[in-house]
DNA sequence: ATTTGTCAATACGGTAGCGTACGGAGCGTA
DNA sequence: TACGCTCCGTACGCTACCGTATTGACAAAT
């Protein structure tokens, strides 16, 4: 018998997992409670309510995102080109890692759609990203003004793409990197 | 007393108010007739049950949102690149049109994330969109092997954008004619 | 061994939504 | 008038879900 004993964190990876599979609306305290093998009885002893854990699930992923950012500003050594690819090898790579993936990413933005306090979440994480994507873009090019324009397009057709691979009309990757080129070549 | 009897069209477009504000999951039908000051009695009348309701939604959209692209293949007498620049202004314009703007466009967009049927016919609409930006880009291009991809550079950004655009973290309208500007430049 | 704290099961009331059954109003037509 | 057709109101049963209350199992500490 399996008689481990479920912590905060194993609701919110359940959750995740709902999340990802069924979208907003999928984050029921009984429904992932089936899901753990468990009663609902567990969930109101580590959780206050429903909102309590959507809440604790948006930090989660809040600071989950910015950290992956930060982490490829560690490797100084590397150029800002080159950062730029790697950046786009590794968004368009392990696409269902645990909840670090794009899964989860296009499943949350789809829940901000709807909802303010998810709304914020994400508002914070693509700012982060567009002002790093924008440093980027003005160590690579001789004209500052448009670097931020340069990110916003990057990320931009980054989401739109990941949208659009979903239904195989795109080529994830190599369009991104054609889309690159293009970029770096106007503004160099 | 307004005793205008309702018609199948009347739920229809309630239907359609009511996911543009409050998401899929407020597909209702108590939630939509109160909306329309009526029973649900009404709606049972109209239609079989929810499901056929969602149904003829996508249908009406499908078919709204293909003549919308068809609309700007009428005029021949402009050119490819202008075509082009005038899809951009149209489609970053009117943006709350009754459904045939940008609103229902990301509202069906998410509902299609977690359903099937409204899976398929964001795909149709985008394979016809893809088509015929792809049908453009040759016309402009001595190098069509690039055509394709650049239709999908160009409509991945503006779905992209046109998430990002409701937390004011890009200016469409500019940012689209930039990335045009690049495409256009790269590829003639 | 008893107590205490941690985590989970069960049972309950309340609400919201779906779909059905049936009755009734309004209107045209024979 | 009487009838039938169209459209809507009301009441009902059913299910899913939320949150609460209470009890119980188990382990660690005393």
């Amino acid at each position: 018998m399996n008689r481990e004993k479920l912590n905060t964190n194993s609701w919110i990876m359940a959750a995740f997992r709902a999340l990802t599979i069924g979208g907003p609306q999928a984050i029921k305290v009984e429904s992932i409670a089936r899901d753990l093998k468990v009663s609902k009885g567990s969930f109101y002893w580590h959780f206050e309510n429903v909102g309590a854990l959507k809440t604790q699930m948006l930090q989660h992923w809040k600071s989950e995102a910015s950290e992956s950012v930060i982490a490829n500003l560690e490797d100084d050594d590397t150029s800002a080109p080159d950062k730029l690819r790697l950046l786009i090898k590794f968004a368009t790579g392990d696409a269902n890692a645990s909840y670090g993936g794009l899964l989860v990413e296009s499943a949350i933005r789809d829940w901000a759609r709807f909802d303010a306090s998810a709304t914020e979440a994400v508002r914070t994480v693509d700012m982060k990203r567009l002002n790093y994507l924008g440093d980027l873009f003005e160590q690579c090019s001789s004209n500052p003004t448009m670097s931020e324009t340069n990110a916003a397009i990057l990320y931009s057709a980054l989401i739109g793409m990941e949208l659009l691979s979903h239904a195989g009309l795109v080529d994830l990757r190599n369009d991104l990197n054609c889309l690159l080129d293009k970029l770096l070549s106007t503004t160099r």
